[in-house]
DNA sequence: AGCGAGCGCGCC
DNA sequence: AAAGGGCGCGCTCGCT
């Protein structure tokens, strides 16, 4: 009898499967597996931390039936599953993959290769638009079929008797992944996004490794900054409302402050009654007024307060106990491809050097950081094929210079000594960092407001600086153009690994039409050179893994356009090179006229570029 | 008490 | 008339 749920869809049938206790019974079960060419694989921990958590079970797949192995201590010996899983034999199918990975790494030292995952595949094909894509979805979506959640059981209790319902929970894991495979399979051949599939999947194992790696941080050095900005917060925190509650009385209550400094609501009435006509309390708003002795107090409180609260304790906190390193999250990709990282986020430090010298390498070895040069331009120029923007990468000329030159009609020498003047100098021209908001706008869908703000110059000045650029590169304005054009008719936009990223946009009578229309051409103009950046440094990081794994060296992190290596210290020399080879690599991969060039440093701590 | 939108701000 | 791309996090404040 089948259950209908309340989405009218039946229940997913019992599974087919068995269960195995012994290593002989295991071996003679393998010794089957392996002659088939896809294997679906899952497994059941007592918990989501790799570097703590067990694994109890292991189920392996085949069409029509599933095998769930007790790899338990005193069962069956997870060693022998060693050659199928790290075998490039057999096609792996996992839903979240990275998480079984890293179970199966942490747990038995276990490689997996050729994996297939469902949740990547489900993201890849609609990127952009938010897809669901947990198993339970899926298994709606393709198989029409309900899985409950109800009854999930648990696996926390690591000396359990396993029940019939446990079992046949973990055997319908793998159960339903042939199916959504094949499904899914035709839908990325259809949107040409095989390619870029393959590199995601490979790219799985990197993604790993940097999560359970971690980095050191200098808790010691961490924290004298962190007393330090602490203290300076709290006398900050005493002058702004000093000033601020003697003029509002009503806020004072018994020498207590009753203005929060964190609240923007309360700071612009505040603001306001003395006089300071603000609508808001960002930085951009209270720098037009930072002579007031108020507001540049505030505005020194804010950057304490930011640190202090964001990334001061927190950041200690999140130090994992057993490794005694921070092991962040990072989402395999956000809409345009990119990583994102979390609990903490390590693509947010500050870049101060004083702050990036507390993460540090272990004792005995070092840490290469290596970054990819003015990545998103290079892009821009092999893409859109501007002749000056090709001979500046060609020749090694500094892009921003070059330009300079050509937009201001002045020489390299020119701009070099305005960009020595003080800022304050009456005859700087900021030559450089002009070109620069250009150069930089331009990869985010450059506007005349934005610039204008950015310049602190009237819109129509930027927008006669915009048009002056654009007629010296006539080929970077047709580029943009159409790829904004693009994104509009397509409704997508596609990358150099034929990664795309979807757009949703309302009917043309909708009234913020206009402004969705507009917001969509620039995230299209800058998802196709943001999202290829990604395509290009998550192949240079599949370089990376591959060449120093004779190494004692590790991938650790990266930061959109950088990664940082871990290395023993009589190895760095040798692996330096290997690094900044695989990065140029990477985007040699995907690009192939204009050159990457890649840098690397090495330090006992986080080097900034 | 907990959730979540909005603000503000750190990074590339 | 309004308008730069992509993130995550800590705070407030109103809602439930």
């Amino acid at each position: 009898m089948s259950k209908i749920n309340n989405n009218g869809l039946p229940r997913l049938p019992q599974p087919n499967y068995e269960y195995i206790t012994r290593t002989e019974d295991a071996l003679r079960v393998i010794e089957k597996i392996e002659r088939y060419p896809i294997i679906e694989v899952d497994t059941e921990t007592t918990g989501l931390d790799p570097l703590v958590d067990r694994i109890v079970l292991l189920q392996l797949g085949t069409i029509g039936k599933s095998f769930v192995f007790d790899v338990r201590d005193g069962n069956v010996n997870p060693i022998i599953f060693k050659p199928v899983l790290e075998s490039n034999k057999h096609l792996k199918l996992l839903q979240y993959a990275l998480f079984d990975y890293k179970m199966l790494k942490a747990n038995f030292g276990i490689e997996m290769v050729k994996m297939y995952c469902t949740m990547l595949a489900e993201e890849l094909s609609y990127l952009g638009l938010n897809p669901k894509k947990g198993l339970q979805y899926l298994v709606s979506k393709y198989l029409k079929l309900y899985m409950s959640k109800d009854m999930a059981p648990t696996f926390k209790n690591y000396n359990q008797e396993f029940q019939e319902y446990q079992l046949r929970y973990a055997a319908n894991d793998v159960s339903v992944l042939r199916d959504i495979y094949n499904l899914q399979l035709t839908k990325l051949r259809q949107e040409g996004l095989l390619r870029v599939a393959k590199l995601e999947f490979e790219f799985i194992k990197p993604l790993a490794e940097m999560e359970l790696n971690g980095i050191t941080l200098d808790v010691a050095k961490w924290r004298v900054i962190v007393d330090e900005m602490t203290g300076e917060r709290d006398l900050l925190h005493k002058k702004v409302s000093g000033i601020l509650n003697e003029t509002i009385e009503q806020t004072t209550l018994f020498g207590v402050s009753l203005l929060n400094l964190d609240s923007p609501a309360q700071l612009v009435k505040s603001l306001n009654s003395l006089g300071i006509p603000l609508e808001s309390t960002d930085v951009k708003h209270l720098a037009r007024y930072k002579d007031h002795p108020a507001v540049a107090a505030l505005l020194d409180y804010r950057k304490y307060e930011k640190f202090v609260t964001t990334y001061g304790e927190p950041m200690i906190n999140k130090i994992h106990p057993k490794s005694g390193r921070l092991h962040t999250d990072f989402k395999q990709m956000v809409s345009t491809g990119r990583l994102s990282s979390s609990n903490p986020n390590l693509q947010n430090i500050l870049k101060e050097q004083k702050y990036r010298s507390c993460f540090v390498a272990r004792p005995g070895y070092k840490l290469i950081t290596s970054d990819l040069s003015q990545v998103e331009l290079r892009i821009l120029a092999e893409y859109s094929k501007d002749p000056v923007f090709l001979e500046a990468y060609a020749t090694g000329q500094d892009l921003h210079v070059r330009t300079a030159c050509d937009v201001f009609g002045v020489t390299p020498e020119e701009i070099e000594r305005d960009r020595k003047l003080p800022d304050d100098d009456p005859n700087k021209k900021d030559y450089r960092g002009k070109i620069k908001a250009v150069n930089f706008g331009l990869i985010y869908g450059l506007t005349k407001v934005g610039l204008a703000r950015r310049l602190g110059i009237p819109e129509s000045d930027a927008q006669d600086f915009i048009d002056k650029y654009f007629t010296k590169y006539r080929k970077v304005k047709e580029y943009l153009d159409k790829s904004g054009r693009d994104a509009i008719i397509n409704r997508y936009t596609t990358t150099i690994s034929g990664r795309k990223r979807f757009y949703r946009l309302p009917d043309p009578s909708d009234p913020n039409f206009q402004k969705m229309k507009g917001s969509v051409e620039r995230a299209g103009k800058n998802a196709v050179i943001q999202g290829s950046c990604a395509d290009a440094i998550k192949q240079a990081m599949i370089y990376v893994i591959d060449r120093i794994k004779n190494y004692d060296a590790k991938l650790l992190l990266t930061v959109h356009d950088e990664v940082i290596v871990e290395v023993k210290e009589d190895q760095a020399k040798e692996v330096v090179p290997i690094v900044s080879k695989s990065m140029v690599d990477g985007f040699a991969e995907f690009f192939h006229v204009v050159k990457m060039e890649a840098d690397a440093l090495v330090g006992g701590c986080w080097l900034k570029g």
